[in-house]
Formats: structure tokens, C-alpha cells, sequence
DNA sequence: GGCCGAAGTTAATGACCGTTAACCCACTTC
DNA sequence: GAAGTGGGTTAACGGTCATTAACTTCGGCC
């Protein structure tokens, strides 16, 4: 986890823009041109970096999912045998995604439909070896938890985590380090209910 | 809660049809002419019924947080002064919408920016209003939780509660009547947590 | 100092798409 | 039974937009 000092690349800077325009207006919603001009260039000179505009899309998706779940495997080698800080470890991961790159995780789920077959394929399977990741865990911390309901649990739990993009604009926030805390709390939370409702049922 | 019996108007087939192309493809991604087709109409025809591609959108938004606030205050008056039970009753009504109506509520934070001005303040002002009702009930069941806290934990079990959009095709869910359990479990554990939390704090 | 490739530029192309125009029926209604 | 109207149709228009072509600029490099 080594800080990058360097400067971003030209690459990077559109990758960046993009992901924020998509976010905001959606992918058909943003064209070429405004992306060019949001790095100070204008619209063709982009392929000169890229493709095409959907191969900005599938890089930036493809990105997140990559990153989501080699962070995710990281944590479960790191933290090892102990299910209870390993899921700690795995909330707190994705919280600090969700709250320092808000646009990607926006677009993580709004429009990987955009995707031609063969990526979006690639995109799925990250997600759910990701989610699989998080099943397997959850469900040894609260081993009453049948696999569908353990599921369904994460799902719902990321979309409370992936929720911060949503709050009327960065103002509203009681600061990030609260947030993420209450973040946190909210997540175990929901799943301890889960396990509870579900103890003894094994 | 009359149950309709009568054939749908056309109007209503090309709403119900568009907010599901809408949700599927986002606002853009979708031309008119498809949009009659999947009504069996040709493309023009939808503007002897709508203004435009943007009123239909526009109709369907104002209405989603219409229903979601005029339900939650039927709620909050049929239940009078029971915090515990309302609280219960809003998530059930929000699960209920969540379950039934899942391109509306995929809209719903989606593509709100599509709007024109005054037609997305007045769909802002609605939900801000439901919201807040979510927060004074969760407010008086949890006095210790302080106020941007109780919004903050209101709106992100909103992204919980609305996740099943989100889950992989219809399928793999345990059952309408057990998913609504599990996440009415899940939004319960959240907010529990989040009160105790910050109990004492008051 | 001439070459070259990387990174831009503007102009043009071609597709798509929302909207409008012009026309057509099948009912109802007096 | 003539008239009007609600709900369609297809064809055309105009704008937007991704992408390509053709051309420029400039910083190394032998």
C-alpha cells in the first residue's frame, strides 16, 4: 500500500473524469466531447488514449470489481482464522471504497448493462466471487444463516454501505470518520439480526 | 386499498412498460420507438398520450415518491403513538414497494438529474418529506440517536431495503414472504444499532 | 538537424433518435 | 348519415453524437 506521489497520467485523468461524469448524468447521458474538456482536451483527441467510449466504461468497471475483490482477498489472508475481524476487516474495506471513490461505486451497479457480452461477463464473475467471499465469512460468524438468506444479506448490506452516494450532497454528512463508523455499526447491525432470527434453525 | 379489477388504460401500460425499460437500460439508453413496441404501438403514437419522452419519465418519478409519502403518512396516522409498531409498518410498506414495484424504485434515485427544474424539486421536496418522517419515527424509538445520525442511518437503509433490484435475477431469492422477513430483520438489526450506539450520548 | 512518433486539432461522416406533419380510420353522436 | 374525435399510421426533419480522416505541433534521438 504504497502512496503514489508521482502525477497522474493523461490516461488516468480521463479515467477519473469519466467515472465522475457517468456517475452524474449516467453513460448515455455524458458525451465524448464533455469528457475531453473536463481534462483539457477536446473530444476526438480521447483516442488517442482509449478505444472508444465503452472501453472507458469497461475499464473503469472492470477496475472497481478488480480492486474490490483483490482488497477483499487481501483482508481474508491477512486477518486470518478470526471470522469476527476478518468481517470487520472486510466492512471497514469497503466503506473506505464507498466513501473515497463515491462515483465508481455508483457506477458499479447503474450501468454494467452498457457492457459489451464478453466484459460484462468478466464484471459478474468479480462481483461474485466478491459477494461469495463475503458469504462465506458472514456465514461462519453467524453459522445459523442458510447460503440464500446469507446471500441476500450481503446484498442488502452493500447497498446500505453503497448508500453514501445517495445523501443530498457531501453537506449533509456528520464527517467521515463518523460516517464510516456509523457505517459500520449499521452493517453489523443488520447482520447480527439476520443471524439471530436465524439461530438454532441449522 | 381497493384492489383494481379494471383492464389498465393505455396510459397506464405505456408507464408500467417504460419504467421497466427505463430501470433496464436507463432514461437514455431507450428510444420511443421501443417504448411503443413493447405496447404494441409504432413510436409517435405515444404522443397522443404523453408531451414527450420526458413527461413520461417525469410522471413516473413524482408519482413513486407520491405513493411512498402518502403511504408512509397513512401509516403514521393509522398507527398513532405506537413508535415501535409504526417504525414496523414503514418498513413493511417501503419492503412492500421494494418487492412489487422494483423498476419504480430503480428509477427512483436513478434518474431523478433527467428532470427539468421544477419538476425534480417538487419529486426532492417529496422525498424529503418522507424521509423526514422516517427519521422522527426512528427518533422517537431511539432518543439517544442525534438527528444528521438518524438521516444518515434512515437513508442507508433505504439502499438496503431497495438492494433486491439488485439481486442477480428474480431467482435466487428465498420467497417473497421470506424476503420480506429477512429484510425487515436486517433494517430492524441496523437501527438497533445504530441506537445503541449512541445511547448515552443524548 | 532531420526524423519520428505521441498527442493534439478541426472538419466531415453517418447513425440514431425525439419530435412533428400529414394522413387515415373506426366509433359515437346528433 | 355527416361530422367530429380519439388513437393510430408512415414519412420527413433536425439535432446530437461517436467515430474517422486529414493535418499540425513538438519533444526526444541518432
Amino acid at each position: 500500500m504504497v502512496a503514489r506521489t508521482d502525477a497522474p497520467t493523461r490516461r488516468e485523468q480521463i479515467l477519473k473524469e469519466a467515472a465522475r461524469l457517468f456517475a452524474e448524468r449516467g453513460f448515455h447521458g455524458v458525451g465524448v466531447d464533455e469528457i475531453g474538456a473536463a481534462v483539457g482536451i477536446s473530444g476526438p483527441g480521447l483516442y488517442r488514449h482509449f478505444a472508444g467510449k465503452d472501453a472507458m466504461l469497461a475499464e473503469l468497471l472492470v477496475g472497481i470489481s478488480g480492486q474490490l475483490l483483490t482488497g477483499g482477498k487481501r483482508r481474508v489472508a491477512e486477518t486470518d482464522g478470526d471470522p469476527e475481524a476478518l468481517l470487520d476487516s472486510l466492512i471497514e474495506g469497503h466503506i473506505d471504497f464507498a466513501l473515497d471513490d463515491r462515483p465508481l461505486i455508483t457506477l458499479h451497479d447503474r450501468e454494467l448493462d452498457r457492457l459489451r457480452e464478453s466484459d460484462r461477463k468478466l464484471v459478474r464473475q468479480l462481483q461474485r466471487q466478491y459477494v461469495e467471499l463475503w458469504v462465506e465469512v458472514v456465514r461462519k460468524v453467524y453459522p445459523g444463516l442458510a447460503e440464500p438468506a446469507a446471500r441476500a444479506s450481503v446484498h442488502a448490506v452493500f447497498g446500505l454501505l453503497n448508500s453514501t452516494p445517495h445523501l443530498s450532497r457531501p453537506g449533509a454528512l456528520p464527517g467521515r470518520a463518523a460516517t464510516a463508523d456509523l457505517l459500520h455499526r449499521l452493517a453489523r447491525g443488520a447482520f447480527a439480526a439476520a443471524g439471530e432470527g436465524a439461530e438454532g434453525l441449522s
